[in-house]
This record gives C-alpha cells, sequence and structure tokens, in this order.
DNA sequence: TGGGGTTAT
DNA sequence: ATAACCC
C-alpha cells in the first residue's frame, strides 16, 4: 500500500503551535459545564464544516478499475466530449469538457475510456458518503464527488480531551489560507485547527479503505468550506481562518464563482453593473431584492461576506433515480419506444436494488432547436398506479410493457406525434421513494451503518499530543 | 457540453 | 411542472 499522502503532496511546513492551559493553573481544569448540551446550545462554539471534493472523479475511478491506465494521459468520455482526465492528461493540455477533438489534438496519445453508464462512478460515490458516514452522521453530498461533513461534534469531544489532559500541543495539518497565523488563545482558531486534523484523517481513510485522492477544506460553514477547498489542487487540504475571508471571497474574480449563484442570477447581476463579488458587498440590498426576489437577494449577499448558515443536511438514499441518453437526432415514435426501452432495464434494476418502491415517473425530452441549444427541456410526470409500484420489488414480473405504454402517454402530451420532432434526450426519473410497507428491512445500509467510529482506519498523520502535566508545578 | 442530481416556487 | 442551482 503507497503511502498516504501520495507523492504529489508538498509539505509545507507550519510552526508547531501550542495549546496553553488556561491562566491560573498546569492542572486539568475543571470538567466542562455544558457536557451534555449539544453544540447549537453553546454560543460561542463555530460549527466547523469540511468540504471533500475528490480528485478527478471518474478518471480516478477508472484507474483503480484498470490499473495500467495509471502512468498514462487519460480522459473519460461521454458522446464527443471529455468530461474530465486525469493528471497526466492535464499537464498536456486536455481540460474538463473538452471536445475529443481538440484533447486527441493537444494529446495524441491520451486514452479514452467511455463514460456514458455511471454506473461505477455511482458505486464509488456512495461508497465515500458512507465511509464518512461512520465518522460522522451530517454527511451531505453534492454530486458524485463531493461531500460536506458537520465535524463540530467531533472538534469539541477533541477540544475537552486536550483541556482535559492539560498541556497539549496542538498543530494545523495541511495549508493555512493566506498563510495567516494561528492564534491558540483563539477558541475559533483552536477548533479549526482541529478540523485540519480531522480533515486529514478523513481524506486518509478514504485513500487507506478506497484508494482515493482528493482535496478539502475546512473553514466555518458549508460556503467557505468549499470555496477554500480548491486552493491547492490536487490532493491537498486547506483551512481557512475567519480573519482571511474576505481575501478569499474577493479572490473571486467573477460572481458566477460564487456557488450559490448561477448563469440566470449572473445574467441579472451583470445588467445591474454587478461584476465581482465586492460589487455584490457594496450593492444596496432594497433594490437587488426587487429584481432576485428578497429571498434569493439576501441569500447570495449574505454569500458575498461568506456567511453561510444553511445546515449541512445529511443526503441519506437518493430521492430519484434517473437514466438519460442524448443523441444526434430522434424523430418518430417508434424511434422513441425503442430508447425508452433502452433505458429502464438498468434503471428497474437499481431501484430493485435499493429496495424501495417509487410512486411516480416522469418523461424528460430535450428537443432540437439550434438557437438556445442549452435550455429547452420539458417533462411531464404522473403518478404510478398502486398495483405497478407494488411490482418493483419482484424479479419476474413484466412491468416493463406497462411502464412504457405509461411513458409513451406523457410524450404525447407533450409532442403531436402527427407533427414532425427533433429529440436530442430522453430521461425516465422515478421519484417519490417510498420504504415497503413495514419490511423488516432497510432500504440500504445508509442509516443502519452509523456506529462507532473507526478506531484505527484512518492514519492520523499528526498525533495530538500530551506534553506535560509536570511543567507547571 | 454529459449524465446525472437537489430544492424552491 | 418548471426553474433554478450543483457536479
Amino acid at each position: 500500500m503507497e503511502p498516504f499522502p501520495p507523492p504529489e503532496e508538498e509539505e509545507e511546513e507550519e510552526e508547531e503551535d501550542w495549546l496553553r492551559p488556561q491562566p491560573g493553573g498546569g492542572a486539568a481544569p475543571p470538567a466542562p459545564a455544558d457536557h451534555g448540551k449539544s453544540v447549537s446550545a453553546r454560543s460561542t462554539a463555530c460549527r466547523v464544516v469540511v468540504h471533500i471534493d475528490l480528485d478527478c472523479f471518474y478518471a480516478q475511478v477508472e484507474m483503480i478499475r484498470n490499473p495500467e491506465l495509471r502512468a498514462k494521459p487519460l480522459g473519460v468520455q461521454q458522446k464527443y466530449i471529455v468530461v474530465t482526465c486525469n493528471y497526466e492528461a492535464r499537464k498536456r493540455g486536455v481540460k474538463k469538457m473538452m471536445s475529443v477533438k481538440d484533447a486527441k489534438e493537444k494529446c495524441p496519445q491520451l486514452v479514452l475510456v467511455n463514460g456514458e453508464d455511471l454506473t461505477p462512478y455511482r458505486e464509488m460515490s456512495y461508497k465515500v458518503t458512507e465511509l464518512l458516514g461512520e465518522f460522522c452522521p451530517l454527511v451531505e453530498r453534492l454530486g458524485f464527488d463531493e461531500n460536506f461533513v458537520d465535524i463540530t461534534e467531533i472538534v469539541e469531544k477533541r477540544l475537552n480531551q486536550l483541556q482535559q489532559s492539560g498541556w497539549s500541543r496542538v498543530s494545523v495539518s495541511g495549508h493555512v489560507y493566506n498563510h495567516q497565523a494561528i492564534n491558540l488563545h483563539d477558541t475559533t482558531h483552536v477548533r479549526l485547527v482541529i478540523g485540519s486534523q480531522i480533515a486529514e484523517e478523513l481524506r486518509g481513510a478514504i485513500y487507506a479503505r478506497l484508494g482515493l485522492t482528493g482535496c478539502a477544506g475546512v473553514a466555518s460553514n458549508k460556503f467557505l468550506s468549499k470555496l477554500v477547498s480548491g486552493t491547492f489542487k490536487p490532493n491537498q487540504q486547506t483551512l481557512l481562518l475567519p480573519e482571511s475571508c474576505q481575501d478569499l471571497i474577493c479572490s473571486l474574480d467573477h460572481i458566477q464563482k460564487v456557488p450559490g449563484i448561477g448563469y440566470k442570477t449572473t445574467q441579472r447581476l451583470e445588467m445591474l453593473g454587478v461584476r465581482n463579488v465586492c460589487d455584490l458587498q457594496a450593492f444596496p440590498s432594497e433594490v437587488l431584492e426587487k429584481e432576485l426576489g428578497v429571498s434569493a437577494a439576501q441569500r447570495i449577499q449574505k454569500l458575498s461576506y461568506g456567511e453561510d448558515d444553511s445546515p449541512v443536511t445529511p443526503s441519506g438514499p437518493p430521492q430519484s433515480f434517473s437514466d438519460e441518453d442524448s443523441f444526434k437526432k430522434c424523430s418518430s415514435e417508434v424511434e422513441v419506444k425503442e430508447k425508452i426501452e433502452e433505458l429502464l432495464p438498468n434503471l428497474l434494476d437499481r431501484i430493485r436494488r435499493d429496495g424501495r418502491q417509487p410512486h411516480t415517473v416522469r418523461l424528460t425530452i430535450r428537443q432540437f432547436s439550434s438557437t438556445d441549444k442549452w435550455f429547452n427541456r420539458e417533462s411531464r410526470q404522473c403518478a404510478l398506479p398502486p398495483h405497478l409500484s407494488q411490482k418493483f420489488g419482484k424479479e419476474s414480473s413484466n412491468i416493463i410493457s406497462p411502464l412504457v405504454d405509461i411513458l409513451m402517454k406523457l410524450f404525447r402530451k407533450m409532442i403531436d406525434v402527427d407533427l414532425p420532432f427533433h429529440l436530442t434526450l430522453l430521461s425516465v426519473c422515478f421519484s417519490n421513494l417510498k420504504d415497503l410497507p413495514s419490511s423488516k428491512k432497510g432500504s440500504i445500509g445508509f442509516y443502519l451503518k452509523q456506529m462507532s467510529p473507526p478506531s484505527g482506519s484512518g492514519k492520523r498523520v499528526r498525533e495530538v499530543e500530551d506534553v506535560s502535566q509536570g511543567e507547571g508545578s
């Protein structure tokens, strides 16, 4: 087994920092009075959130599936796009979402694997989330390759242990944003530093158990943790201290880089003359609320100050299962039916393995249009008849035909089949998933699996050391 | 651009 | 059902 961290990691030498006992004694401090309280009941404790972002996830999964690809420049292809690639390929100029044509021009030796079937990535993705769930119940997924973990409670536990053991030493793991000096008399700094050690353990466990590398950002909320995690890029982590928050958000040169501000909002903000984050900070709230609505306006303006009180919401099992295919052209009812029949078996298999029953089905289409290529999706959904929902668990029953009938009815609600049409995408989605009526088994291991934290699974990179009991006597 | 996901309205 | 957001 290779050591963690693997070679790319350049160790940045941070000075050692000392956590001192409270003034007035070298002995163990009195037992904390707030022992049983939740963190939210303590006003002084800041949250500690880690954002974990796996490095070029699909490419990593493919390299695990076929280790011979490891030394080569590798791209993962969907249709005619290289959706992601490993670092060997990036060195040679291949970028995410580059066309296969451009990628091959940049890098003729590029090896391509087809990544249109997401099954291997989806499976690995949930392994990562479940592994993080062993440390702590508050794990929120964002896409297949990112997770937020609220480690506030773990940090509090370690802080109490440190305080009870008297003199202790604690040092940061990984980078500190802006090279900001740590003040160990500031309990917020101490909590975040402990957070950086836990983040290192999380990354270590992901590498040791799953063979995946990734970045982490540690900060006092989700938004900041996500922003800071990308500071040092492959396989490194960064801690953000509150005093450097302004520098971080002002480093965003364009507002669309703010997570939460997407394409539409960017357009509207630009019409108002808001180009960067500092513009947004200074912009009159009243005017912003008129343009975007009170809720969105207040949310994004708080984001511009680095404020984000949104909780890390455990994702649990998926809310929906979908399968889609895009193509150049589909223009007859028969073709549509064939495409749907292609999509269904895989989907039904996934749902069967999940164990829950869907009660809603949706068909989504994209119609060709030369202008505005990127937004014309429509969908129709309907409740599944109960007798069909029941059949999802079973193997032999043929539920495909009745499902195809339902989906074709949905299709005819969108498209007049007597007129010419030109589709470029079909997608089937099952949602409104319900647990079986009191079958003893849970849907997946997700809720059952949260037990005691793993003891030695992750390599502790720097142990929190007890330094002395005798020092002060 | 793909092949997925989520939440809010 | 759509629109917005995320990857």
